[in-house]
DNA sequence: CATGAATGAGTATTCATTCAT
DNA sequence: AATGAATGAATACTCATTCAT
């Protein structure tokens, strides 16, 4: 037995104990990752990214400095993953099983993923501080417009025309009409939102979107409606 | 004769023509408070208020920094009088006259003299930077709200509702079917530059905010519609 | 007389005080300068240029940070700044008039200017400094090498041609030889500089330059020397 | 067999193999410290002291920090150690065989050693550094000029007073001329090298060394010179 | 013994605001 | 009233060094 021999497998050895370190190590940094990205999401969205100081961050995730840049290499990538960040967590799936639901019950459904995806991730607040951000980020805007909004809105369209196709809906552009359907919720969800901080989910939000959906019934709708909700209809979540 | 005594007869001459000079003096400062406010619009738009610099905003407008001052006490009132100005400026009166107008005219005449408010004054722009500052400046969004979203928004149903006492539109909440028209609407004319610098008026612009209004006259028009624009109506500016 | 007429008037007189406020200004400013100037040198030299302190050099000149880079855009300019000014105060003129003197008093007179233009500005030390950031700004060191020590060969160059041409000195490569006169000079004056903080006029430096003059003049010289000085001449500064 | 065990038997391990292991672990320890020296020579020539970074450093060497701390106290020890080790690689010994070689021949060979020594071991890049760094490491300015100037000086001396011993060169002040000699050379040799990065040995050096040579021998030689390089003489490396 | 993550003190630079003239 | 120089507090980012594993 040379040394060679005895280095090599304390080389193994070293290797099994390196792996143990190693993913000791790592879940240890993903902590600390993770602490900085919620420390970061709370202050960028209590001050806006211009506002917002890094040493606070650090601060408020119990970390150095250092630490933060080792992380990530500036404000600016940070505030970034942040919000990716967000929109991976809120995992913004808008999928819904139509079978056995009525087109009203599934938009429904929606309506109701899209704004607890919404006030849940205090998604409207990220909102602003992306849109405040789009002169000096504009690319990062137009992701978040890509990920969050238009994706969306191809989610909704393929299940609207599943309803088109079912007989539920009349056969329109259904482009346009999800759009339309947006708008009318957005201006409920969304819009009071970003004009002050904090803004929640009022008590009669969800009147707001029963109403929203009425009208996009009444214009898309394939049958006469009966006025009102059958009551057969359960809201997920 | 020195400088001195030369002072003093300027003041004599100011006290012969008191009226006169400080007139002079009054317009020499409106124009000055008037570039200033041009100024600061070009660069908070431009940069954001973070980023715009005060010194920036004095040499774009041609005066110190000292005289920035003595017309705007902060930053952060300069910009607020570029909010109010700009709101004041782009007169965003939604009044049109409905005698002889059917409702879908009214109604397109509104939705015209509401895009070319927001695209000529860049009011996309100014809103981003509005929305950017609400955890700085709640109350100055607030305002914009009220005075830009909420003062439309009564200007509009005091409209429809004309239009229903007239019998072109049927009798229904009012109140509600505005908001989801106008968030139909800004779904294609605001939504979209509150994402991207220098957004603007798309070509079809026209056609889809039309659409908006063929989706709101399906559910609230009084008659079966005419498919298709009648051609008596003109669209005003 | 109209507003126009006193406005002229007031315009000129304004002219004239700020003319006066302007001259103020800016010799104030020029003070400031300077002061900075100084401070920095003494900082840098003290320091060397990575651990000198933009805010020690502020406090050293009793400005501001900020307005220490109202004058300077950076550390680095600020740094070129510092030696272009020393490399100007100490005009680094070699010439001396050589009516009348010998070759040897000539070459005499020149090296006393070199010592004491090296050691009063205290060349050697700010030499270090320059030296030292050749790998982050080798233009600043090519232009002290051209500006401070080929500059000053040229000029001896010269001043040794009209020896030759006068017959004091046997015609030469004068190019090389003044290089060699020059290497063995440095070796005294400038290289013990280099490897100490505050090298100064040794007391027998006056007799080793002396040496080197006589080497030279061994060589070159175009008549068999006396050996010694001879003490008709005299040393000028 | 779990961590621990295994842990516990290399332990055994290391008894059994107790010197063999210790031999081995040591080599691995030089071998690595050679690494990081040679590392940290790269970097400290490539950025100066100041703008090295230990990081960098331990990456070259493919160690840890904390291994290159475990080596060398601090950064200021490492760059002692980079230079120590530097001068002892480039032995700096300016010894040559004088026997049946003439004067000029054992200069020219002397200089030939030294300008390798300078261009091979990139000691003007390392003379810069440590000039660079006189102001926060005088000690070890001095101990480079000691070592690497002043001794050299003194090995050139005794050889030339062997040369004069042999009456190939006049008797006189050999201290003197030494280092007239070397002021001319380095001339050439150093003085540019200090100003730029990467400066390498010219096409004419050697003629330049040359010349500096024949001045040297116009003065000291013992008999009149014969002109040009006698072929008798070899230039040994 | 080796690692690489963590640290905290330090640095250049910016900017809203004030002040002497 | 107007200027522009001056300010000082704030901020993103770096780096030599240490520590838990």
């Amino acid at each position: 037995m040379d040394i060679k021999g005895t280095k090599t497998y304390c080389g193994l050895l070293e290797g099994s104990l390196n792996l143990g370190l190693a993913t000791y190590r790592k879940s240890v940094s993903e902590t600390k990752r993770a602490a900085i990205l919620k420390a970061a999401r709370e202050i960028f969205l209590k001050d806006g990214y211009s506002r917002a100081a890094m040493a606070e961050i650090a601060r408020e995730a119990d970390v150095s400095t250092a630490t933060l840049y080792k992380h990530f290499d500036s404000k600016e990538s940070l505030f970034a993953a942040v919000v990716q960040d967000a929109y991976r967590e809120t995992d913004s799936s808008m999928f819904v099983d139509i079978a056995g639901k009525s087109a009203r019950t599934v938009l429904r459904n929606i309506a109701a993923l899209y704004t607890s995806q919404q006030f849940e991730g205090r998604m409207n607040d990220l909102l602003r501080v992306v849109i405040a951000e789009v002169p000096s980020a504009p690319d990062l805007a137009r992701d978040v417009y890509q990920n969050s909004v238009l994706d969306r809105y191809s989610q909704l369209q393929a299940t609207v025309d599943e309803l088109v196709a079912r007989g539920d809906l009349r056969p329109h552009d259904t482009s346009a009409s999800i759009r339309h359907l947006a708008g009318m919720v957005k201006e409920f969800v969304v819009w009071p939102g970003l004009f002050s901080l904090g803004f929640t989910r009022p008590d009669d939000m969800d009147a707001k979107i029963d109403a929203c959906i009425e009208a996009y019934m009444k214009i898309y709708g394939a049958r006469p409606q009966a006025s009102g909700t059958s009551q057969e209809d359960t809201i997920g979540t």
